[in-house]
DNA sequence: CCGCTCTGCTTGCCTATCTC
DNA sequence: GAGATAGGCAAGCAGAGCGG
């Protein structure tokens, strides 16, 4: 049934995909350990194993981990690695996941000193399929991690992986962030269904971070709620511990209205003491599950009207929203539980509200607004023109150091009677404001000096904008 | 229908290193 | 020095299926 005949091993289609078998140099019968979806990609797996009983390399699949003597190949070698390496458990079963299915099959049993870039080029090219291009790049990525090791004790010369520009994934869409309206629609739901999603909307808590909430977490009185410790899963359990990164343990303000809602649900609760789960599973003791959560989540992002968004869009709305108050970098970053500003950036999203407002403060600013942005210097703050065509690589970080968001229109200029040294309180400048502030509109004594091509694009931005 | 578990796979976060 | 890229790890998404 759908088998041919080949002069190596045999390919037969089962459910829709391709299973392949071969007999081994210890004439005993084997099969691929996974099926294919393409019959050249069994092709070329034969074809592997095929080149390896030839040079004499192969040797029988190995079931058993850890054996001393599987230490010489890719395998055994790989399987030691991750054993001796502090992961957590999701990482690990993941790790352990890619080296079985996708790596093992085809490189396992062939010894690290006759790994060759060739070969492991032909495995990323044919083995790892590109339609999954993060776990093409993951499984890479182990592989080059564990040859590292590899020659780095000596075992081999030269780490064979080579292939260049594995580490590109980008984002494939567009996050429209929730409005406040949207998230006010949550107070409509079950407090079950609705409070988790508020608490991730307006908060920016993960999902495992609300999962993991206690009651003690819980400061009504303060109105704050304390981020310590998430819940993750693997195969069969659920484990609850603290923060991957130290940021992420943090204290993040509620927003005074929903602070009823969530004090009549506390009170409802079941008598489980401090240590007890906000939102705890059917048994009322663990926490709520991840499908759960989507469950009620699935229901909440109905009523609001956003079924576009993922549980994960409600930190970057919870992130939009707060940059569009004017929040500084540094109040984001500990909001968010992130270490860089970077990771801030990438949070903040434009919502259709903030494009109509930043549109219209454009429109009014032209013809009688210079636009003009500041800088840090080493000597303090520097203000630079526009049309001196600083990089615009540099205007992003200006707007993320200096409290200036997607979406707004706002400039920072000193408060009243302050100065523009950062020693003073700074209000988001309206055009009046920044006409009477003289000192932002001169021009710097040092101008950045970009490259051609950015300051070109600068300028033509520019040019659009100036009078 | 609801609430849940299991599981395979994808996406995101953070930091280090390289390149220009 | 800034931006780009790579590396390591963690978390999220969603289909299948089960039981009440």
């Amino acid at each position: 049934m759908g088998q041919e005949g080949r002069s190596f091993g045999s390919i037969e289609r089962r459910s829709g995909y391709f299973r392949a078998r071969y007999v081994g140099a210890d004439r005993q019968r084997h099969d691929a350990p996974h099926l294919f979806s393409e019959r050249i990609d069994a092709e070329h797996w034969l074809g592997e194993v095929h080149r390896s009983i030839s040079r004499e390399e192969w040797r029988p699949p190995v079931k058993v981990k850890g054996r001393p003597d599987d230490l010489d190949t890719l395998a055994g070698y790989a399987r030691h690695c991750l054993a001796e390496r502090e992961l957590t458990p999701r990482t690990r079963e993941e790790y352990g996941r890619l080296l079985e299915k996708l790596i093992a099959p085809t490189l396992g049993a062939i010894q690290l000193k006759h790994l060759e870039p060739d070969r492991i080029r032909r495995w990323y090219s044919t083995v790892l399929s590109a339609d999954r291009p993060v776990q093409r790049k993951h499984a890479y990525s182990l592989l080059r991690s564990i040859l590292r090791e590899a020659e780095d004790e000596g075992l081999i010369d030269r780490n064979p992986c080579r292939v260049r520009n594995v580490g590109k994934v980008r984002r494939t869409r567009d996050i429209e962030p929730a409005t406040p309206a949207e998230l006010n629609k949550l107070l409509d739901l079950p407090p079950k269904q609705g409070l988790p999603v508020l608490l991730a909307g307006w908060c920016g808590l993960r999902s495992g971070e609300v999962r993991g909430l206690r009651r003690r977490d819980l400061d009504l009185t303060e109105g704050v709620v304390r981020v310590r410790q998430a819940v993750t899963r693997t195969k069969g359990q659920v484990h609850v511990g603290a923060q991957k990164a130290a940021a992420g343990t943090r204290d993040v303000g509620i927003p005074p209205h929903p602070i009823p809602y969530l004090a009549k649900y506390v009170a409802a609760l079941p008598m489980t003491g401090r240590d007890g789960f906000l939102f705890p599973g059917g048994d009322g003791v663990s926490p709520m599950s991840e499908k759960a959560l989507r469950y009620a989540y699935g229901k909440a992002r109905k009523v609001i009207g956003r079924e576009d968004l993922t549980f994960h869009d409600m930190c970057h709305s919870a992130a939009s929203l707060a940059g569009m108050t004017g929040a500084p970098t540094a109040e984001l970053k500990a909001m968010m539980g992130h270490a860089t500003a970077g990771m801030v950036e990438r949070y903040q999203h434009a919502t259709r509200a903030s494009r109509s407002r930043l549109a219209e403060n454009m429109s009014k600013a032209r013809g009688d607004l210079r636009p003009v942005c500041a800088t840090r210097s080493s000597g303090g703050r520097s203000h630079i023109p526009w049309s001196s065509g600083v990089r615009i690589g540099s205007l992003l970080r200006l707007k993320a150091a200096e409290g200036v968001h997607h979406g707004t229109a706002a400039l920072r200029v000193p408060g009243p009677g302050g100065r523009a040294d950062g020693d003073q309180p700074e209000d988001p400048a309206s055009p009046d404001r920044v006409r009477s502030a003289p000192g932002l509109l001169q021009r710097t004594a040092h101008p950045a000096r970009p490259s051609g091509g950015r300051r070109r694009h600068a300028a033509s931005v520019l040019a659009q904008l100036s009078p």
